[in-house]
DNA sequence: TGGCCTGATACCTGAAAGGTATCGCCATTT
DNA sequence: AAATGGCGATACCTTTCAGGTATCAGGCCA
């Protein structure tokens, strides 16, 4: 049984006259007409009743005709729905991201892709740079939106921006009261450094800045991941080094300054499995590109 | 969009694996790639994710998994009530009866008909003669029963049986005493007989019975139908002329009497149009012919 | 009875599906 | 790193089957 049998069968049934529905079929009756005969062979059932001049569907006729009609109107179905989600319209994406994102131009860009396919359902998690690689390799994920970024063969990249390092502080902090802080002067502080694990992570690159200024930290405090970094910086355990977006939104305890000395600031890259065609990934990533352009001239603008 | 690329698609997608799907569905591996490639470049979409040794499917696929299983599930629903219906085994049988034949072999033959084909919804009615011959012809019914049977080309007719005619007295009639009665002795009595129209019908032939044994009744009384004659003799309006059968049934201030005379007896014959091949109809008059040789054996095992 | 309408049949052509052989890629192995 | 094996894709041929044209056959009407 073929699709295109119910078809011919449906127009036979629906103009109760072969000519006709062959012309309404665009082909000549003498195919159609074999056509039907074979569904009926196949089915060994008489689905007409040609016994006088006016032809007429029988029982078995009229049930194939309900069932016909269905079925082509769910093959339409499935052929639509699996477009759409083919072609990216619809369908699931799986994003994880570095807990220092959630501040920034992620939000927006997740934003935007939402109101771009609001069909496809978001699954968004806060993972740090291992897990993210991690989960991305082990395909739990298909974007992993990492800080800095994830060093693998099998990724395929785009930068989403790049923004200068500041200074989280407790806000009983003795330094709290300068607009700008020496990076040098924190020698006796207690940094608030993360992930803890692996090592080298951005907590030695803030490490290395300081190396840089010519000092070591008195103390050290590592966490998991940036919210527990802030979590004790609020609560005044000591000071840390952010992505300048977290100062955008404000936490009580915890105030924000610019530092002078060695900024080499950090970026935020989107990746994905090079072999993740999925359109829902490229289309993410296409958006992730036209974003990155407008955030880079916004710098440029605003600098 | 064949049904067919659809088993392949759900072959491949089981086993995600073009060998062994090929060796599933009893086919060389390259056709099965290359319909594949057709179904994939048909919908636009991707829906095996080739990039590593192990195929996988997309989300897309995932989607199109679910609609192809659902889709066959329902082609083979589809076919097997066709099938169903198109043998007999379900649909729909229409018969229509003459009231006096709802007492004999009638109501028997159709509970054996039920008991094969319990799936087959019967709509039974009950009419005259006139009005099973018009109804038949014009198809709003299938089976007709009928008494005498009916004079049209384009019926084919079963005889289901045959049986005396015997009196129907009002239980106060001045010969229930009697245990068989003179026909000739009824001269002077009301005859109630059906149906009314058309005419010459039932009625005539009871009165042509009557000519032959000498008489005319005193007083005639037409009814349309079998029971509304009975019901006048219940209350007395006067005696009946009626199959044997009908006394099987004992109905309150009726009796029944065989009567010495001229007894042409009375035969009920199942129609159908000849060009209604439908199996429900064949397979009713097949087991109407079965009816018949028992009832026929049965009779004459009795006389 | 002849003409017409309509579906069925005969026969041919072309498109498409299936088969065999083989390629190319990747992954594993030594 | 080259060889090997597994697997899907491609090339090319064969076969099957759907579609087209011409024509037949039966019912209906004049």
């Amino acid at each position: 049984m073929e699709f295109r049998r119910l078809k011919y069968f449906l127009a036979v049934a629906d103009e109760l006259h072969f000519g006709r529905a062959a012309t309404r079929l665009d082909m000549a009756q003498p195919p159609l007409s074999r056509q039907i005969a074979a569904l009926e062979a196949d089915l060994g059932v008489q689905l007409f009743d040609r016994s006088r001049s006016q032809i007429r569907l029988t029982q078995a006729g009229l049930v194939l005709q309900d069932h016909a009609r269905q079925l082509l109107d769910r093959l339409d179905v499935a052929y639509r729905e699996t477009k759409l989600v083919g072609s990216g319209g619809a369908g699931r994406l799986r994003i994880a991201f570095v807990g220092s994102a959630s501040h920034g131009l992620l939000p927006t860009l997740i934003k935007s892709y939402r109101s771009f396919y609001p069909e496809v359902e978001l699954a968004l998690s806060s993972m740090n740079n291992a897990e993210l690689q991690r989960a991305l390799v082990s395909r739990e994920i298909d974007i992993a939106v990492a800080r800095p970024e994830l060093r693998d063969e099998e990724f395929r990249r785009e930068p989403l921006c790049r923004e200068r390092l500041i200074l989280a502080l407790p806000d009983n902090s003795r330094f709290a009261a300068q607009d700008q802080v020496r990076l040098a002067d924190l020698g006796d502080q207690t940094f608030v450094l993360y992930p803890r694990r692996p090592r080298p992570s951005y907590a030695d690159v803030v490490l290395g800045i300081c190396e840089r200024e010519g000092f070591k930290p008195a103390a050290l405090e590592l966490t998991q991941d940036f919210q527990s970094a802030i979590s004790l910086v609020s609560v005044g355990v000591g000071l840390s080094v952010v992505p300048e977006s977290v100062a955008r939104t404000q936490r009580p305890g915890v105030i924000y300054r610019p530092y002078i000395g060695h900024n080499p600031g950090t970026a935020l890259t989107v990746h994905a499995r090079l072999d993740n065609r999925a359109p829902q990934v490229m289309n993410f990533l296409e958006i992730t590109r036209k974003f990155a352009r407008k955030g880079q001239a916004d710098g440029r603008a605003s600098s």
